[in-house]
DNA sequence: CGACCAACATTGGTTGTGCCAACAGTTGGT
DNA sequence: ACCAACTGTTGGCACAACCAATGTTGGTCG
């Protein structure tokens, strides 16, 4: 695109701001995640989801990061098929699989977050390290608006 | 997804945070743009890059708002059964088609933008008019670092 | 002048992602 | 015994972004 002829009434939108920004950030994510040898993006969630909770099901993992049951087969297939988690039938309820992060899958996850850490610091880099911090806070307020989310950061009393 | 069992370690990235913030944008126009019977944000897109300057190539809207050419005459065809727009064969350049913005496709807009309008204040609604400027601002610096686009309220020297 | 390359609009196709529908197996409650 | 709800899986749809090939025209350079 020809970035300097860009309408001025749209520049000015929250909605297309927003919506520059994020497409920068995915690009930088993806970049580094393709280099680390993954496609997607929900790899990195589910991982994280996985480490940050013990073994669960499928269907948690998906609601947790907002991803389809559908499309948490394929990834968690995937995973598997890397070594990076298990999925055993749950012995306590038959219809659920329990899906357990490995060690690989852990290393891994960290190999991961490096990236993903240093894409965070690439897109926020023309920001004073106090205005990340205003930024995150209206962005995590906005979303906790439309989405009920809490997010970390809220609790200042 | 369940919004209260998000993992920590997402919530705090900016990307996901700019992720989730884009989407209820793109919601929220979506939702106003359907109700005004156009499907995609497109259509509001080049109609603005159209009334901002006068009668243009399809490919020069396209560069403008960041869109294929090959997206761009799917538009400007559907656009121009509306009504919205005339496509003549440029005289000058017969291999273009200058396009030109009517009346009725002026119309069109002004009540487009008062639902993209509306629907930026309701995705800001938790931010003050103050908060709001910053916001804007930070995010243009990030849109514009990541770009080389000059992004308006830069001009302050 | 002719040869060549660049730009234009159009058609058609590919990819990635989110979402929905159906299915069989399972659980818990009434 | 029945029924509603849940689980994992497969398959498909819709939409946006993107790419490739085609026929045409403009401009440039030898």
């Amino acid at each position: 695109m020809d970035p300097l002829n860009t309408p001025v009434r749209l520049r000015g939108h929250a909605t297309w701001l927003l919506g520059q920004a994020s497409t920068q950030g995915h690009r930088l994510i993806g970049e580094r995640m393709h280099a680390a040898g993954v496609t997607s993006r929900s790899y990195y969630s589910l991982l994280v989801a996985l480490a940050e909770s013990g073994p669960t099901s499928q269907a948690d993992l998906g609601r947790r990061i907002g991803l389809d049951r559908s499309d948490v087969t394929a990834v968690v297939t995937d995973l598997e098929e890397r070594g990076c988690l298990e999925r055993t039938p749950d012995p306590a309820d038959r219809r659920r699989n329990l899906v357990k992060i490995t060690d690989s899958g852990a290393k891994f996850l960290a190999e991961l977050d490096k990236e993903v850490v240093a894409a965070q610091a690439a897109l926020l880099e023309p920001l004073s390290p106090e205005e990340r911090d205003v930024l995150l806070g209206m962005l995590g307020r906005i979303v906790e608006h439309h989405t009920g989310l809490r997010v970390s950061g809220t609790e200042e009393r």
